[in-house]
DNA sequence: CTCACTGCAAACTATTTGCATCGTA
DNA sequence: TACGATGCAAATAGTTTGCAGTGAG
């Protein structure tokens, strides 16, 4: 896995420590990516592997990698903070049912320009959520009341 | 205050009783609105008003109005949720230095149109989210590394 | 007069931290 | 070998819940 040692390279160019458990952490995230992730999940992918690590080392790994960018850490509205490797420009669609995640590539460059008009904030990174409803909730019928919206 | 007696009126309409506590929680919510307040915040805002009210109350009412969907509830990556009276559509803000939040008016038509082509998702809500600095950081000189960027 | 709402305190959940031990560079 | 990383358990912070008493409709 090519990935896998580059972003190992990078984690140590920053002076981190290479050990089994934080190798095992980045191809735990490299390989559920797609997922998008929370830290227990990347516990228990890990633990299939290294059955003693502690959910404190995924947190802080995870904490490392964020602060130096190679990892971004979502707050999706769930109560859970999620993870991903950086990568391309995209939103993240959030279904309200079935809580999955998934990305929609998609540039933001209207909302730069917007931005760039209004002076008075420097951006720094973009967070674009979509909640809604997934295929596979609305077929299945576990969403009940679609469409009527009385709470 | 009309705007707060409208508020007051569709919570009626929701079968809900109207008492002094939520009342003001209502006043203390429109009143600060621009702040994005937290829960915290909004429980200060009424204690003034009604010494005795609890944090949980805060948080009941809260939910109840997020529920009717006349209020939102905003996760903004701070590890706090936020409260906004539900509006025109608008981006948000977020320094990520002083944690203060922005509205920035902007219409999600591109996004939309992008949901639209990509089946496979029915959107329900979109949360726009934009880390950076602001003005008020960046003049006074109270972010450091600006530009650096390193961890 | 009833049942939803309240305050309080305890429970819960996600995340962080302190500390003695371990192992990478 | 030295010092950063680990596991464990306890601490923290935000939010939710159970319960007995209160008050809006």
């Amino acid at each position: 896995m090519a990935e896998c040692e580059e972003l190992v390279l990078k984690f140590k160019r920053h002076g981190y420590k290479m050990t089994p458990q934080r190798r095992a952490i980045l191809e735990a995230l490299i390989l559920s990516t797609p997922e998008h992730p929370t830290a227990e999940q990347i516990h228990e992918a890990v633990l299939q592997r290294m059955p003693d690590t502690s959910l404190a080392t995924v947190y802080n790994t995870l904490r490392e990698l964020v602060a130096v960018h190679e990892v971004h850490e979502l707050d999706l509205g769930q109560g859970v903070r999620r993870y991903e490797i950086v990568q391309h420009e995209h939103a993240h669609l959030v279904c309200i049912n079935c809580q999955c995640v998934r990305d929609l590539s998609a540039d933001f460059s209207k909302l730069r320009d917007l931005l760039r008009q209004h002076n008075g904030f420097h951006p720094v990174r973009y967070d674009v959520i979509v909640y809604g409803y997934c295929d596979e909730c609305l077929e299945s019928g576990r969403v009940e009341a679609w469409g009527a919206g009385r709470g």
